[in-house]
DNA sequence: ACAAATACCTGTAAGC
DNA sequence: TGCTTACAGGTATTTG
């Protein structure tokens, strides 16, 4: 399941390999990729060079010469591949940005949860500045969400933990409070600070934050170093279908029954709400 | 205003 | 063996 640390590697792969190309071409053969707006608007990116890239949360921005940006969310099962020009499409490829040096960037996604789109076609007010996001001026579409991940603070996260009674997990996958976070990376982050994810957001005390806080970064930062967590479903693989490596420092998700890496009480998959989350009770309160 | 539930999907695995 | 069912989960939307 993309998060924050797959969504970074990604989007550093594409960096790496097409900026400054020219976009050709673009094929959409899935009904559901551009659901937001009439699929033929994606054309208006044919001709331009990418320019930059940039992510907020899990969402990935490709920006193009003429002011254009393609937002890309991968969602549940969604991957971007590097192909060679007309080489066989593999199963569920839905949409094909063929350029004119670097091949095609090609979108997969078996259960098609994952879009595209050109932000402000789809009927919502144009772009306006909001402070403060790393990608700049925000999108109409985007504007809901909290600040990303990698930015918050530990007084930020205490403002939006405050009087909230919602468990700490569905805080912190909330993308309204903090943009990123998924359910494997909350569960991590969650065990790396010390703190019970069914606990009341309202209930986590000042130290508690600031140890969120620093494990946010800290969990994040070293998943981007192992290019993301590939769970044996191989959801998720890299722009050439390679898997990471996180999953193998993970210290509590996926991995019930088996003994806690701090003290080696067996780790517990609990249910609360309609989530669950996998935690070790003897290391976190 | 907040929170809980639901719809959206399909590949995989478990159960019978 | 073959069929059915449960599960995975991010986000928009609906309901409470």
């Amino acid at each position: 399941m993309p998060e924050l640390p797959e969504v970074e590697t990604v989007r550093r792969d594409i960096e790496a390999v097409y900026i400054g190309d020219r976009l050709q071409s673009v094929e959409v053969s899935g009904p559901r990729t551009v659901r937001r707006h009439p699929a033929p608007l994606l054309r208006q990116i044919e001709g331009l060079v990418l320019t930059r890239t940039a992510r907020w949360g899990k969402y990935l921005m490709l920006d193009w010469s003429g002011g254009r940006r393609l937002v890309v969310h991968l969602r549940m099962s969604g991957q971007l591949r590097h192909a060679t020009e007309g080489s066989e499409l593999v199963a569920h490829t839905h949409a094909v940005l063929r350029f004119a040096r670097a091949g095609e960037l090609r979108f997969v996604d078996p259960r098609t949860f994952g879009e595209l789109f050109i932000p402000g076609t789809s009927g919502t007010p144009g772009t306006s500045g909001t402070p403060g996001t790393p990608g700049g001026p925000a999108d109409a579409e985007l504007a809901h969400m909290g600040p990303d991940a990698l930015q918050v603070g530990a007084a930020h996260l205490a403002a939006l933990f405050a009087g909230h009674r919602a468990p700490l997990k569905a805080l912190l996958t909330d993308q309204r409070v903090v943009a990123g976070i998924g359910n494997i990376y909350a569960d991590e982050i969650c065990f790396a600070a010390g703190v019970r994810p069914d606990r009341a957001g309202r209930d986590v005390s000042r130290g508690q934050v600031r140890r969120l806080a620093a494990a946010t970064l800290e969990v994040l930062g070293r998943a981007i170093e192992a290019r993301g967590s590939t769970l044996a479903d191989r959801r998720y693989c890299d722009l050439y279908g390679r898997p990471g490596s996180f999953q193998d420092q993970h210290c509590v998700y996926a991995r019930a029954g088996a003994p806690c890496k701090t003290c080696g009480r067996p780790v517990e998959r609990a249910g609360f709400g309609a989530r669950r989350a996998y935690l070790c009770r003897r290391c976190q309160r």
